[in-house]
DNA sequence: GGTGGTCTGTACGATGGCGTACAGACATTC
DNA sequence: GAATGTCTGTACGCCATCGTACAGACCACC
């Protein structure tokens, strides 16, 4: 995690959560966020551990993922530039109950834990924006847990992949087989054939390592139904 | 929905989330809580619909369903004594996302929205209790979220009855195997031959429309490592 | 006690995904 | 440019689940 110079505040409108509070919150805020470089390979909570710190992407994708047994992960939320992580370090004993990292690595505002717990309870915006930030994670999840159930690897991968699309507009995803399949829950082989698949129908390029949309229709076509909605989620500010 | 004398109080103790508020704030909400006996065959919020009442269950269990484009359905989570139905009641525009319904009738305590939004946001024990019980939900639907694209119906079936138990203790749940293929996102069949390996294990007893729970150690043998960490997000009032 | 409707058991082929194994392709480092 | 480690493609048998169909069991009601 590396720390940069302390300008807030031209980055605050690219996150959606900060973009919607008036002038006045918004600076009271600004005062204790400091961006952040963000990288895949660190651990932003563990399993159990209070959280000291609240994440605001800008343009990194955090995911929370749940630990198996066996070692094997399955991911149950990302999240962007339309919320925050995590709401837990502001509920009871603001422990993490999953483990979360950068999926996407890049910038975001960093904050202390107690300070927006502290905010939270004294200006009702601020309360209103977290909770309404909240509630779209909520719904997330909930529309994930449904598509695990109902559709095949091949449309929970575009779905996701256009659900990184909407959080992260890049030339190429810095993404492994292996990675992907560990956020999905699905076998590394089962990712190889999808995107096989993909790239034949055009909606995608991929090479060691990388993967690049080139058709979001195309993903969009195949994806199930559970990406409107999804969609619906990441924008909506009125729900 | 049939309602009931007005005698709130000596209920509101059984509900885990009204009974751990102190005496004072448990007596401003009593005040605008009154018991209802809730059917299997009622709607409680439909799709997109503004959200009048919040329901504290007693010994109901209430079901939040998605529904597909084919009509079939998926539960994503189930709510009884120990949370409230629904949070989205007190969050933006107050509509529901989702279909509600009772999985399995009984009582519970009833409460207009708009009451207990400004109790929400006026009294802060309340404003706790209220965000730790919809923390448990959330853990409940992350874990489901896993456990729907890891486990096999078989498992799943098992902890999903453990939960109904943990939240309803009866003789016989009133259950048809088309009911819980409808909740577990599954078919109807593959409850059939599910319920069939229970059985012949004894751990349940089941006929027509009835499912009695025989012996509980045994389901907790067949069920995954899920149940464990969705009985902890049953209890835990610390998290 | 007959009738209609609901619920349950069984069957069957199709298929998607799993677990595993292995070889080839690709990047990085020395 | 050789060596090493990582990433990707392909293969194979196995199993869980799907979709569908149909018959028998059970219940409630007339």
């Amino acid at each position: 995690m590396l720390a940069l110079s302390p300008s807030a505040p031209q980055y605050a409108k690219a996150n959606h959560l900060l973009a919607a509070l008036p002038e006045s919150e918004l600076a009271l805020l600004s005062r204790h966020l400091s961006p952040v470089r963000l990288s895949f390979n660190e651990t932003l909570y563990g399993q159990g551990e209070v959280i000291r710190y609240v994440f605001f992407p800008i343009d990194c994708i955090l995911a929370n993922l749940a630990i198996m047994e066996d070692g094997t992960t399955v991911e149950t939320s990302m999240i962007g530039k339309e919320a925050f992580a995590d709401i837990a370090a502001i509920i009871g004993s603001g422990c993490a109950r999953q483990w979360a990292r950068p999926l996407i690595g890049g910038l975001a505002l960093k904050m202390e834990s107690r300070v927006l717990k502290e905010l939270f309870h004294r200006y009702e915006t601020i309360q209103n924006a977290v909770l309404k930030s909240y509630r779209k994670v909520i719904q997330q999840i909930s529309l994930r847990a449904v598509c695990n159930v109902r559709h095949t690897v091949l449309q929970r991968l575009s779905c996701w992949l256009l659900m990184v699309d909407d959080r992260f507009r890049s030339v190429d995803l810095i993404l492994t087989q292996d990675t992907i399949a560990s956020h999905l829950g699905a076998r590394r082989v089962g990712i190889t054939q999808a995107t096989g698949r993909l790239q034949d129908m055009g909606a995608i390029h991929h090479r060691r390592g990388r993967v690049h949309i080139a058709d979001r229709a195309v993903l969009e076509r195949v994806a199930c139904e559970c990406y409107a909605k999804l969609k619906e989620a990441f924008n909506d500010s009125e729900q």
